[in-house]
DNA sequence: CCGCGAAGTTGACGGTGTAAACATCTGCTT
DNA sequence: AAGCAGATGTTTACACCGTCAACTTCGCGG
């Protein structure tokens, strides 16, 4: 709405986030994130096909870009699940293991590029890696949390929540992936609740 | 051995695996498959760039093909894993999900086109599948074995595989991707090991 | 021995990522 | 207020890609 539709302009005026919006629709409409080409971003955007590169290095930059968004929407979604779920820090966090399966299932293909994203040398896209470092914090800290309050066993928070990260991104991806041979939403949230309550507390 | 290098010839006469091995070679000299190209791999093999297409319908054949000669070399791997590891069962299914992990992170580029060939309808492809299936069987077995020895709680045995495989699998896929700052082997195989003694028995 | 189908080649087409040269606009300086 | 400089878009061009159609070569069964 802060927009009023300038009909038509030479100058866009809002290129890089409509250009991260744009390849984020395509990628959900499509199933494949792979198939996503920038002149086809471009052109819903309706803006000419080189124009991206005022405003990104090149095609992955973009991908990066649209990674890092979603970062910061797993972080809140993982922050607000925690915050509306009952009970005592265990029960907490493993409400936040299954938000964390429902996020992928339900945004499958930008789930897919938010860790394809990350190059050979993880020193590009500074911002992509501490945007995924936040989100995973959330997870991190409750953990930390919990040991405090000697509701998880004591050891390496460290590789605690490494190992609590790898179970529900492995889950997530097995699922998105067709691996497992399930679709139905109640029995996957059930085998998440199942996974998380199979970590040695 | 078996082909006594024939010079020149209009024919090549065992194409299809030779493509699979070519596309394998340079899969793994770049870190990434998805800047791979069917004309590079034709190049490679020293045939025209549209000679794959007697043999494949497309490049995702090609890819699904590659994919499903790395589940065969998984399920040797983790066969003989198993089968070297000494001790009780549970032992050696510990000893099997590191290996699974080993596999992984010393075949990087091969592992993410094992789980990134399947399509949408995962009908197509059904060899892949059941090649796929298979290796994860081993591991599946294992746990069902080690149920009817007491030696891992009773429940559902698929659920539990599921977990195990979601687990070394995610491990997995976060150690190619970069996520956790891990390099050195040692390190990442006491993970592993942690990874794997960290499920409820 | 011959001809037919399988296997490989050539050439073409539209699409893609990206660079260079050009055009337009916006805001700061005088 | 004028105008210039840099930021933002456009056009054009190039090499490469996946794929198809038409053509060529070869090996094998009748």
């Amino acid at each position: 709405m802060s927009k009023p539709a300038p009909e038509t302009t030479y100058h866009h005026g809002d290129l890089r986030p409509s250009l991260i919006k744009a390849a984020l629709e395509l990628i959900a409409e499509k199933q494949d994130a792979k198939t996503l080409s920038l002149r086809e971003v471009a052109r819903r955007v309706g803006v000419s096909h080189a124009a991206p590169y005022r405003h990104f290095a090149d095609k992955d930059a973009l991908l990066a870009a649209v990674a890092e968004e979603g970062f910061y929407i797993l972080k809140r979604y993982l922050q607000n699940s925690l915050e509306e779920a009952s009970g005592d820090v265990l029960h907490k966090l493993q409400k936040g293991g299954v938000a964390y399966v429902k996020f992928a299932i339900s945004h499958p293909s930008h789930y897919r590029v938010m860790f394809s994203a990350f190059q050979p040398s993880n020193r590009d896209y500074p911002s992509l890696n501490t945007a995924a470092q936040k989100a995973f914090s959330v997870l991190a800290d409750g953990i930390v949390k919990g040991q405090a309050m000697g509701k998880i066993r004591a050891g390496n928070p460290q590789q605690l929540s490494w190992i609590a990260w790898s179970l529900v991104h492995g889950l997530a991806m097995l699922l998105i992936e067709r691996q497992l041979p399930l679709t139905d939403e109640q029995e996957i949230v059930a085998l998440a609740e199942f996974a998380t309550r199979s970590l040695n507390q």
